[in-house]
RNA sequence: GGAGGCUUCGCCUAGUUCGGUCUAUGGCGCCGCACUGCUAAUGCGGUUUGGGUCUUAAAGCCCAUCCCGGGUUCGAAUCCCGGAGCCUCCGCCA
């Protein structure tokens, strides 16, 4: 939710700003109409609030009265109903200015270009691409060495699950919990949150509407309230924040969890998002900071330096872009994505997303802090960055360490914790 | 699943019987000032949150806010209905 303020105050640069995400016209339009709903919001609760303290000076005289001995005529009725309508039409403009309000994505950060993913600048390249033998993908490798079984996993869950199995669930969790230790150390609190939401933290997080149709709703029985299968802990942790005022000295608040993300993914497939690129159900560890205004934009360096120390510390060669206005999800200022060599697609995939949302996340989810000196709670800034995205990352490791004798190499980092060096064909057993 | 108790300003708490200057008592914490060589102690004052209005800004003023949503009433923390959460006891259970 963007600042009403600001949209009152400077019309100008909200245009333009908004104007690398959606259509000129169409931004001046919703802009427009936003400033009358507000005109009209505010000359509705000057109206009401007078109603409200003439009636409240009604029955201050009427208990005076009462206390000394009189006798006096109830107030009008027809006064109440007319409250009443006003009330009605702000409630109703209140929903048309939120509405409108909530289509608006956020204002991206002004090194931000407008367009969509082919305008995104890769930053930096770090390592070099592997020369690799044999080339296999990860999918032959996983198949060959054991390390998910698509096809039971589609027996249990439908297309679109896997089961990791034998070294690849070794691997699969050493890399969970490296990341846990690793952000522990790093001063982050941990967090395991519940994977099922209810709807209102959906809507408090700024998921929904937006994502309504993409995330999984589980039916309750009736009368029951709605609940979803979180698709990030993004969600989780941003709600779990709703409506709470920072202490000044509590901030930056650092937290991360770790929880499966469950994803719908109607649309359909990519050749290359094979095997566990693109699933509806992956592990992911979430780092999530909440910050003053000030520290904001200056955080998400930090986070992305953070985020890519990780991959380094991994041995894998990436590269770190800045995402288009366009391919951004709409409550972020700034996207950096951490993207990683697949030797097999001669492509760079995400593995992490590191995002400055500015207080637009904050707007929606009542999430403030108090200025010292001040009596005017200020909103929050939120930044989450995916540390990291363990599907994607896996596969990543497979492609890059594989050895000419088709057997890989595990990670440095990683081996205590895999409980091997080097990842090889399994003997015959069932 | 059944029965009962409870939810008030950061924390604890008074107020709810019998509706009226109740945003609401007192304590703790916190902030400011005074006093003291420093600390401590003491005294005085301030301290819910959000919205509107005014202002360069601050202050002020107005409205809402006693778990949430409705209702009764001139008037609701207080009465009625619905919901959420917490606690205790009973039952059931991978």
């Amino acid at each position: 939710m963007l600042d009403i303020d600001l949209i009152r105050k400077d019309r100008a640069s909200v245009e333009a700003g908004l104007s690398k995400r959606l259509e000129p016209s169409e931004v001046s339009r919703a802009l427009s109409a936003i400033a009358d709903l507000d005109k009209q919001r505010r000359e509705l609760i000057g109206e009401i609030d007078a109603e409200r303290a003439r009636r409240k000076e009604e029955a201050r005289a009427f208990a005076a009265a009462k206390a000394a001995g009189q006798a006096i005529e109830a107030g009008a009725r027809d006064a109440k109903a007319a409250l009443a309508e006003l009330e009605e039409r702000l409630a109703q403009t209140q929903r048309d200015l939120d509405s409108a309000m909530s289509v608006l994505p956020n204002l991206p950060a002004d090194d931000v270009v407008a367009g969509g993913k082919e305008a995104n600048q890769v930053v930096q390249v770090y390592g070099e691409a592997p020369v690799i033998e044999n080339l296999r993908d990860h999918v032959q490798l996983s198949s060959d060495l054991g390390l998910v079984d698509y096809e039971r996993g589609v027996k249990l869950g439908g297309s679109g699950f896997w089961i990791y199995t034998g070294w690849g669930a070794r691997l699969e969790f050493a890399l969970v919990n490296w990341f846990i230790d690793r952000h522990f150390a790093a001063g982050y609190q941990f967090m395991l949150p519940p994977h099922l939401l209810l709807d209102s933290a959906g809507y408090a997080a700024g998921q929904f509407p937006k994502f309504y149709d993409e995330v999984f709703h589980i039916a309750g029985e009736e009368g029951e309230r709605g609940r979803f299968l979180l698709p990030t802990s993004e969600t989780a942790i941003l709600g779990a924040y709703q409506n709470e005022i920072f202490e000044t000295d509590s901030l930056p608040h650092r937290v991360y969890a770790y929880t499966p993300c469950y994803r719908s993914e109607k649309a359909g497939s990519h050749s290359d998002e094979r095997g566990t690129v693109r699933g509806h159900q992956f592990n992911k560890v979430e780092i999530f900071q909440f910050t003053s205004q000030e520290d904001g934009e200056k955080t998400l360096e930090e986070m992305v330096d953070y985020a890519e120390g990780l991959v380094r510390d991994l041995g894998l060669h990436f590269r770190r872009s800045l995402l288009a206005a366009g391919d951004a999800s709409a409550s972020m200022r700034k996207t950096i994505d951490i993207e990683v060599w697949m030797p097999s697609t001669g492509k760079y995939k995400e593995i992490s997303s590191v995002s400055w949302a500015g207080d637009y996340q904050a707007r929606r989810a009542g999430i403030r802090y108090r200025v010292p000196g001040s009596k005017n709670n200020k909103f929050v800034h939120t930044l989450n960055g995916s540390a990291l995205a363990t599907s994607r990352l896996v596969p990543a490791i497979l492609e890059q360490f594989q050895q000419p004798d088709g057997s890989v190499l595990v990670p440095e980092v990683l081996r205590d914790k895999v409980g091997t060096d080097r990842i090889t064909k399994p003997s015959k057993r069932k």
